[in-house]
DNA sequence: TATTTAATTGACCGTTTGGTTCCTAATAGT
DNA sequence: ACTATTAGGAACCAAACGGTCAATTAAATA
């Protein structure tokens, strides 16, 4: 037969994936350490080493795991849902606004911090961020569309591309705990354009 | 009588803190080892640590020297100048597009780099970076009451918050390289809240 | 049961890290 | 001239870095 021969695996990727994810997503590329690593996932260096190629090639994962699990939820939410279209672009730039107050969640978006972190120095990383970007437009864009059915295209295009940087430009702010109503001023100027 | 005592500097402390702000700002606090500092400044360890403090204290001081010459000067050519106010906002808002198709100047912005990459970690950092981003969003308020001098108070601030925001979505997103027409796109929608 | 294949482990590697120390050189005050 | 004080330079340090490897363990096949 053809199962799988050998010792099977004892831990479960995904939930090492996820792991190694948190931490990345806490403390950045250059921030972390095999070290860090090693603990969060309870992994030996070895076992690492055999499921990856590299620190690098485990970031570059962990990172799509952030997009398959974190971005695809989040595009889909404003795709469609419960709330109106409106409030689900509310609601999306209203997460880096409310995050860093939330006492648990600092850690900000992954994608926007591999953006500034990582993806200047690594091709990879920046295929992932630039594809991870194009999803939140995309979906930004479909909320708008429902919002507005008789918009052109063009205006489409370009409103989701000010919420999509007005959101990157949220989570960087808010990383230097900039005031919430400095940062609610913003959000509120960006929802006035999809009145 | 009270003159310098010892041995005076060798170097211009103005120009060392230019090269070891300039290190920094290209490879972030972690990316960046003091034998880069060494080579920029061409100062040995020794020389660097009766300088400064310790490595965080030479990242703070090449910050508050980027806040002094750089973030100070783009303020001033907000709040006045030739072009007409409508255009210093416009040409603010178009270096983050810009900037990474220049071939020489894909550093991006030293605060937006130092409030994704430092400021979570240092609160000395989080005080500049807030530091200058209220004196980027004061400048625009500036500029944009040039614009409008019937706007009230509060949108006049929102606007000017909006602009700072899509400003630092842009530096993030333009590490990420995305396609120059989307970037342009978000300034653009920006923009025409202020028309 | 013996064999094969793969996963786990932790000791080990060289390199680089930020940081210190000590000696020498140079200037100001006495 | 002498002394106090400070700058410059390089050797030095322990710790942490990313990464490797041989020995061991466990399951699947024969």
């Amino acid at each position: 037969m053809a199962g799988q021969l050998g010792r099977p695996r004892e831990f479960n990727e995904d939930a090492v994936l996820t792991d190694i994810m948190s931490v990345f997503w806490r403390n950045g590329y250059e921030g972390t350490g095999l070290a860090q690593i090693i603990k969060a996932t309870g992994l030996q260096k070895g076992s690492l080493y055999k499921a990856f190629e590299n620190k690098q090639d485990m970031y570059v994962k962990a990172l799509a795991h952030y997009e398959k699990n974190i971005v695809d939820k989040a595009v889909k939410s404003l795709i469609s849902g419960s709330p109106p279209p409106f409030e689900r672009v509310k609601a999306f730039l209203s997460t880096p606004v409310k995050a860093p107050f939330n006492e648990s969640d600092r850690r900000g978006c992954f994608l926007c911090n591999a953006s500034a972190d990582f993806a200047a120095h690594d091709d990879e990383t920046r295929a992932l961020v630039a594809r991870g970007y194009g999803k939140l437009e995309r979906g930004l864009k479909a909320a708008i569309e429902q919002i507005h059915p008789d918009w052109t295209p063009y205006k489409l295009e370009t409103s989701a591309q000010l919420c999509l940087s007005v959101y990157a430009g949220l989570r960087n702010m808010s990383r230097a705990a900039l005031e919430k109503n400095r940062l609610e001023g913003a959000r509120d100027a960006c929802l006035e354009r999809l009145i």
